[in-house]
Formats: C-alpha cells, structure tokens, sequence
DNA sequence: GCAAATAATACGTTATCCATAATTATGAAT
DNA sequence: ATTCATAATTATGGATAACGTATTATTTGC
C-alpha cells in the first residue's frame, strides 16, 4: 500500500507509540489488556513492523510488558510499586525544586508564581480540572527551570508508569484545599530563595499525593466489599 | 534463511540488544560512531527486523541515538552530562543505601562486611582490577538490600549510559585508597545501623568518582594539548 | 572552483511467508 | 462426566524482497 498523505516528519513507529501512549493513558487500555498486534495493526492501518517497533519502546519505558512467545500486555501497577516509586519521585521532584530555585531568574519566579496564582484561582471557584492542569503546568515549569536533562528524564519515565493507575488523575479529589497550602509553601521556598525549603515543600506535597492515592484506594476497596457482599 | 540451530530462549532482539550494548561498553563501538543497520545485519547473519528491534530498545536506554532518516549512532555524552547524572547517581545510590541499610538483617550485614573484607584485601595488594569487581559488586549488593524494583531500574539505566564514558573503569585509577577509605564510611553506617550517614556516605562517594573522573578529563586534555603542540 | 543535476546509499515501511510455541478444540479412554 | 492425549488453530518472532524517499556522494556543466 502506498501512504503519499504521509508527510513522515517523525517516525511512524513513534507516532504509533504516542498514540498508543495516550490509549493507555486514558485506561481505554487498561492495566492487563492483551495488546492484539495482528488487530491493532490492521485498525491503525499501518503493517506490523512499525508497530513492534512502538511496542519494543513502550516495553523499555515500563508501559507495556512484553512475555515472549505470549504478547503484549499494558503492565499492571501494584500498591506495592506506588510505594516504591512515590517516595522516587518525590525525592527526584523535590530536587528539580532545589535546582530550579537555584538556576532560577527573577523573571523565572514571576512566571512561577502567575502559575501559582492560576492554582489559587481555579482552587478558589473549585474548579478542579483547572486546577489539575495548572498544578501539571507548575510541575513541568519547575522542571524546565531545573534544567537538567537527565533528572528530567528520570521522572518523565516514572510519571509514564505512575499514569498507568487510573486514579492518579483522582488524587486531587477532595484535598483540592491541601494540595493549594502544600503549592503555597513550595512557592514560599521560591519566593525566599531558599532552595532546601522549595525542595523539602515539594517533596512532601509529592509524598502527600501518595497518601491522598492510598486513602482512595482505601475507600474503593471498601465500596468494593459492600457491594459484592450485597450482590 | 532457516536458523534451526537457535532454541529461542529470549527474542533474537534482546541477544542482539545485549551483544550491541557489550560492544558499546567495551568502547569496541565508541560514542558517535554509526551503526550500519544492513551490514550490521549481514554481519551477526539476521534480518533487518529483529535488529531494528533492537535499536530501539537501546535508543530508549540512552545508549544509541536515531537520528530520523540518518541513521543510528552511539550516544556521545558531555561533560555537562556527567555533571548531572553524577549528582543524581549520587543522591538515588545514597537512598539505595538507606533503604538497604533500614532493611538489611544481620546475615545481610555479614555478607556486605565480607565483600568490604574483599575490597581492603585488594587495596592492600594494590589490584586494581580486583577492587573494581568487588566495588561493583559491592553496590550491586547494596541495591540488592534496598530491593526496591523502581529504584534499582532507574539507577541501572543511569549507570548504562556512564559506561558510554571511556574513563569509566579507570576512575578508580590513583585513588585506590580513597575509595577504600569512602567505602569504610559506608560500611561503618551500616555496622552502626545508621541509615542516614550510610546514605550520606554512599553519596559522598559518589560525587568524590565524579571529582577523580574531572582530573582524569582534566589530565588527558592537557596531554592531548601537549602532543598537539609537539606535532 | 563552485553550483546544479544526477546517482548511490540506506532508512522507513509494506507485504508475504514460515517456523514454532501457545492455546483451544477434539476425541478417546477410564 | 472427567481426564488425558492428540490434533487444529492462532499468534508471535523472524526472514525476505521490494519500494518510495530523504540524505549523501558524485558527477556534470558552467
């Protein structure tokens, strides 16, 4: 088949791999879904080769899990690995706060802080959506600041496999008011220059995070309970 | 072609995927150079898929760089790209050793002492090739203890892309007793069951590698001046 | 000697085929 | 009916050949 549409300024495999990505993302792939090579490819139009390829990468960056001879699975996340891998990124993220406190220009901390008030803004009219995209914004700000390649890296890859939980777009779910007070100290740490406070405050607000998963988690299996037990 | 001969253990792409990343650490394939997919292919005698394959399981690794339609080098890494891995192997090996140092049991003590046992035995000797397996298996013990799946993986990745560095294996080179004296640290923090000042041990140690890897740079600079002059 | 045109090279992709391992379905025996 | 062995099915891993096209190298023309 020829494709003369295609412009091909990045590679078809990658292009694949994106779309896949934010399929899985979005769980209309779930944890444990089987990933049908032979299906996908004839959906996507596309023939198998470039597909293995985006698979091979998805594999390296720990979304999908590849069992030879038996296929492709969208990996599965346990409590176990969310323990393991919060306190990671909190101590990743908390230094990406030091170093970004530290390389920080004046300029740099006015744009931080018009994102910070965006998080009171939206926090203050209980916007939730809008407050999760500007707390995404403030992150991804934070580690642009940072200007370190591979701490970019480092937490990048973990924040692909921390996306893999569907609740992880949830946690802000009713500490909406928590998560503004841990934003406040963490500007605090900006604001006074102080490059350990930045970096203590964000590590705790990250860590926070985990606790705020873990009492969803909580409440869902115990939901789970009752209405099994109902049933 | 028919390979009869291969049981097929693991996929052709990840043998080839470790063969290419030996040849890289080895320096047989020096940063920068172009790997030549065909007669790569032709050189190993497989097709060009399983290698593709392959290629992009090290591109996401950090060890080969795809350059779209150009082709695949070896990843040439900076100083600026050691002066930030460094600082971050540093603080992620430290908690490794902090989380080894809070879960280790006794018998665990035991067998980091007599690898420790090991180090002093071959810096008394003066071996240097010696002390720098029982050094790696040292903190691959170390990460053992953490055991803490996401901390391990993050720290592997990162320790493949310094072995893209030449010096790597040198860096011990004229300071055989610092290092043993650094690794006395450690170990005391673990006799004292002192998880923070094993973790601010193992960091110190780390960023004390990066300091003997600059001289050597440092060194080597002056020396390529010196024989650029003379010619 | 340099720019433009041309040829060579190799990447990205498709399509097809095949061997083998895994899964499922089938059928016989207890 | 259940178990077990066997056969049929399916999908993965890999090979191969072919092709368009972007890059690189070479030749041509001025």
């Amino acid at each position: 088949m020829n494709h003369p549409a295609r412009i091909a300024q990045t590679a078809l495999y990658q292009e694949v791999a994106e779309r896949l990505r934010q399929r899985i993302f979005s769980h209309e792939l779930p944890p444990g879904t089987w990933i049908d090579e032979q299906a996908l490819a004839v959906d996507y139009g596309i023939s198998r080769t470039p597909l293995r390829e985006a698979l091979k990468v998805l594999a390296a960056e720990g979304l999908v899990t590849l069992k030879p001879r038996r296929g492709c699975y969208v990996t599965e996340i346990s409590e176990r690995d969310l323990d393991e891998i919060f306190p990671l990124m909190a101590m990743l993220e908390g230094r990406s706060a030091f170093e970004a406190s530290q390389k920080a220009k004046a300029e740099d901390l006015i744009r931080l802080e018009s994102i910070h008030a965006l998080l009171e803004k939206y926090a203050a009219i209980g916007d939730k959506e809008g407050f999760f995209d500007a707390n995404q914004e403030f992150h991804r700000t934070v580690q642009e600041l940072a200007d370190n390649r591979w701490l970019l890296q480092v937490i990048q890859d973990l924040r692909k496999v921390l996306k893999l939980t569907r609740l992880h777009s949830l946690s802000l779910e009713g500490r909406l008011q928590q998560s503004l007070a841990e934003h406040r100290a963490i500007m605090a740490g900006f604001k006074a220059r102080d490059a350990a406070r930045a970096e203590k405050a964000m590590h705790d607000h990250l860590l926070s995070g985990r606790e705020a998963l873990a009492r969803l988690y909580a409440r869902e299996a115990a939901e789970g309970a009752r209405s099994a037990k109902a049933a």
